[in-house]
DNA sequence: GTGTACTTACTCGGATACCGGTTGTCCGAGTGGATGGGG
DNA sequence: CCCCATCCACTCGGACAACCGGTATCCGAGTAAGTACAC
């Protein structure tokens, strides 16, 4: 059970971006951490399918944030990359076994599956409730001048 | 993001093989469920590997719960079949920006990555704190000739 | 000097290969019970 | 009737393929800035 790459460097970027506020080509982003601009470009695409970036074209375009950074959640750019599916998927098993109905879904009532649900569901209460705007001032708090920096190495 | 297909069904076996007692061949276990022996098997290694079942070779054999269902969690079995890394794994991106060290680790001082590992930490301890036994009260509950219709399913 | 049309370089966007890992399968080593013979 | 050696069927265990999703890459469509020219 792993996580995608894209996520780190997602979650890099937009925090990058929020500190910029203009709009980043996704290569200049991508020569900041020295990775492959084009995969990383797919990455940004799928965060401006789900509404967290904008994308603008042509000379001086590129990506930034579509919303204030306290109303993106990393849970956002989690499920905007790795799919809203939660990562425990319960087949109804219970269904082949004798005095099973196949046809049933017990993903509501199989205990294992509840279990897991609940397991899950406290990881994305801890994400939804982290926004960037949290992660950045925690950056800030221990590296005062990161935004600065940031700017000036991301800025045109 | 996600999770084998194998825990779903480790569980499920685990749960019976805690009502049934006796090693149950993984072949039955599978018949059971309708699921492909040799697979099912190889999960079953795994949990073996850990410490949470044992196996008997032989007629008559089969696996078996090594130890009491309240000391096997639902973190454990994830953990035997999954590994124990994380699902996030920060990758240190932050050494390759300007201004950052490339043989450091910052996995303990990236707040992104704290962020990510503190979530994850909150669905650990969940799946931590709900063992065998709690998950069979649950059905129990819910369907109290259970436990006997396993048994009678799957003892010798 | 100013407005306009063109050129151009730069951006995103989707379509296309590659690779590791989960999924699925197979056969061999080992063991405990069943069986047949002898005492 | 009881004991023992043999045989055998059954089990796990690890080694071997197949498929799928994440990884990585490329080139084309579209756009806005810059430029040259005509008025």
């Amino acid at each position: 059970m792993r996580m995608g790459q894209g996520v780190e460097w997602a979650l890099h970027c937009c925090l990058n971006l929020a500190w910029v506020g203009a709009p980043v080509p996704g290569a200049r982003l991508a020569g900041h951490y020295d990775l492959p601009a084009a995969y990383l470009n797919k990455q940004l695409q799928a965060l401006v399918r789900a509404g967290i970036c904008d994308s603008v074209p042509g000379p001086r375009g590129g990506f930034r944030l579509a919303r204030e950074p306290g109303a993106v959640s990393l849970l956002d750019v989690v499920v905007a990359l790795e799919g809203p599916e939660e990562a425990f998927r319960c087949t109804s098993i219970l269904g082949a076994a004798p005095g099973g109905d196949p046809a049933a879904d017990y993903s509501g009532s199989c205990a294992i599956s509840l279990s897991m649900r609940s397991a899950e569901l406290a990881w994305r209460r801890e994400l939804a409730a982290r926004s960037l705007a949290d992660v950045a001032a925690d950056v800030v708090r221990h590296a005062p001048d990161a935004p600065q920096r940031v700017r000036a190495a991301l800025a045109p």
